[in-house]
DNA sequence: TTGTAAGCGTTATCAC
DNA sequence: GTGATAACGCTTACAA
């Protein structure tokens, strides 16, 4: 079944079909309709590898990800594909972990598959300590567009749409700190384009309000609830005193609110509690956990626009900001 | 870059140089290797769309399912990415809803694509009340394997791998009746073949128990936290009674959980709680929600497995069961 | 062991 | 408005 068969039954050349097929406006109404009639009589489908292979492109774009079933990245992936399909292309998932030999390995394959566009999702794929290690995606950005969501590198090609996690840390810290908090613990899960922005978020708080940026009072924890519990306790036992917690993803403040329960503490009167990505998970807790809400909808929503501003030939910035939103639950009163 | 210009280089023909791609062990090792060598000195790479053009295969599979943010699918989803790609198959994603017009559009849509087999994941796919609408399944499985992850459709080239919801449901119940609960309150979600038989197992372990099934013990309600507190805190105020609460989903015995706290009644004792899917919410609250683990890494596993050797023409059963784990934890003691 | 040549099913460039 | 025909880059009989 293909464009010949279809020809002959219609009783035109395969031009004419291919014409009809891609809307083209050289066919007189009446070829068209008889050319459409046996297409639907035949059941015929255009075949997408011989069209991609005359147009090198199958309107496809490949995804990666350190790890879908994380809940941020799941939610990403979510609003990109569906971005993406409302725009007429595919995704190409590929989760990658976390060692850069293996996400180096994948782009490569990804590429290889002739993708339209590479979209990383999440910001482990820039490399912050070592900037070598990023030229991969630099190299292959010549060719393609490739977009960063979460992350930022600053090459042709590459089109960053990130959320402005400094400012947002740095407004709730600024906030705690004004309804009298003096003692905050910032607990964090990794070293990362936005992992760091966040840090600098809270010690920049501290320093705009005059208060002294402790490295005792800045964790670096497993994402992981009981080890963020444990984490606490230990601190705690070990003197460390602390009126308000601050983490880079909710689990850890999951882990905040387990430590608070475990010492008989009030939320927020003893201890202030606050997530990040104000997931599922902040709402799990009794007391909810306030959190911040990093738009990740909207953060999509925008890669995807300019992605397709990049392939209709638009100028696009190579980096978008979005502000992020804080969400007041139970464990703040700021 | 392609072939002509590899064997140009290398001083063989394009026949040569495709056998060396492909492995094919009639080349002699001096010719080979260095055709290899122009391949990496030109940076050669196949073109993917020619090879499928010719081969009518991409090595890429479909998967789909109703919502890939919802933590149980979004595990599936990087499980069976991960197997696929471990088994040299790429993965396009496609998100549809729950309504049975778009199932049915995006399932079309991929058909198109030419994806070498469908996975369906999650038992949303399958329409329990008419079953002409799986007819459009039961068609497509005609031409290319489909693989469903805990649905059961019974027709040719349809192979389903199903979590024991049915057993873990009535183990739970069977359970907690012999640990004295004789006012089981069971929540569920919705109306689907996993649905159904985790509701028969409640049922039939009451049955089992001489205790009589009671229809006002049996709600449906959205899978919402805030709706399944609502939904406890009104059925209590309306007088029913009851000292357990088995759910469907987690999200509802987090909501159970909630309930509890506010009418101060202490889990285990007063009150058991019984989640499912054993997801990262049922450890975010305190106490921490027994669940049932279904197994999904397992179900992904085996689907992914099965489809290899569908692809290898091996003889697959149409129905692979797998059983669920009961996870003991803070809320119950059974 | 290697080469030649015929497909695979489109799209696009010409003529007419 | 329509029809030949040449790409596109690969795989794979069939020949040598």
């Amino acid at each position: 079944m293909n464009i010949y068969d279809v020809s002959a039954k219609a009783g035109v050349s395969i031009a004419t079909v291919s014409r009809v097929l891609n809307g083209n406006p050289n066919v007189s109404d009446k070829t068209r309709s008889r050319v459409m009639e046996v297409m639907n009589a035949l059941g015929y489908t255009p075949n997408v590898f011989a069209r991609g292979l005359g147009l090198n492109t199958m309107k496809t774009v490949g995804i990666m990800c350190s790890d879908s079933s994380d809940p941020y990245l799941a939610h990403a992936i979510y609003y990109l594909e569906r971005e993406l399909r409302a725009n007429g292309y595919d995704s190409i998932l590929c989760c990658t972990g976390s060692k850069l030999i293996n996400k180096r390995q994948y782009f490569e394959l990804l590429l290889s598959k002739r993708v339209d566009a590479m979209i990383l999702a999440g910001s482990k794929f820039v490399e912050i300590d070592s900037a070598e290690d990023n030229n991969y995606i630099i190299e292959a950005a010549a060719d393609l567009p490739v977009m960063l969501v979460n992350g930022f590198l600053d090459a042709p090609g590459i089109y960053s749409t990130v959320c402005d996690d400094r400012d947002a840390m740095y407004q709730v810290a600024d906030r705690l700190i004004k309804s009298g908090r003096r003692r905050i613990l910032y607990v964090y899960t990794s070293h990362s384009y936005s992992g760091e922005n966040k840090k600098r978020g809270y010690r920049d708080a501290l320093a705009a309000n005059g208060i002294p940026v402790r490295d005792d009072l800045i964790c670096q924890c497993g994402k992981n609830i009981a080890a963020a519990k444990e984490l606490l306790i230990s601190l705690a036992d070990s003197g460390l005193d602390f009126d308000a917690v601050m983490t880079s993803d909710d689990s850890l403040a999951v882990g905040a609110v387990k430590f608070a329960h475990a010492r008989a503490l009030d939320m927020p009167k003893d201890l202030a509690v606050v997530g990040y990505n104000n997931s599922m998970m902040s709402y799990c807790t009794d007391p909810e956990i306030s959190s911040v809400d990093t738009k990740i909808e909207a953060l999509c929503i925008t890669t995807v626009q300019s992605l397709m501003q990049v392939f209709g030939g638009g100028d696009v910035p190579r980096k978008t900001t979005i502000a992020a939103d804080f969400v007041q639950k139970q464990t703040t009163d700021i």
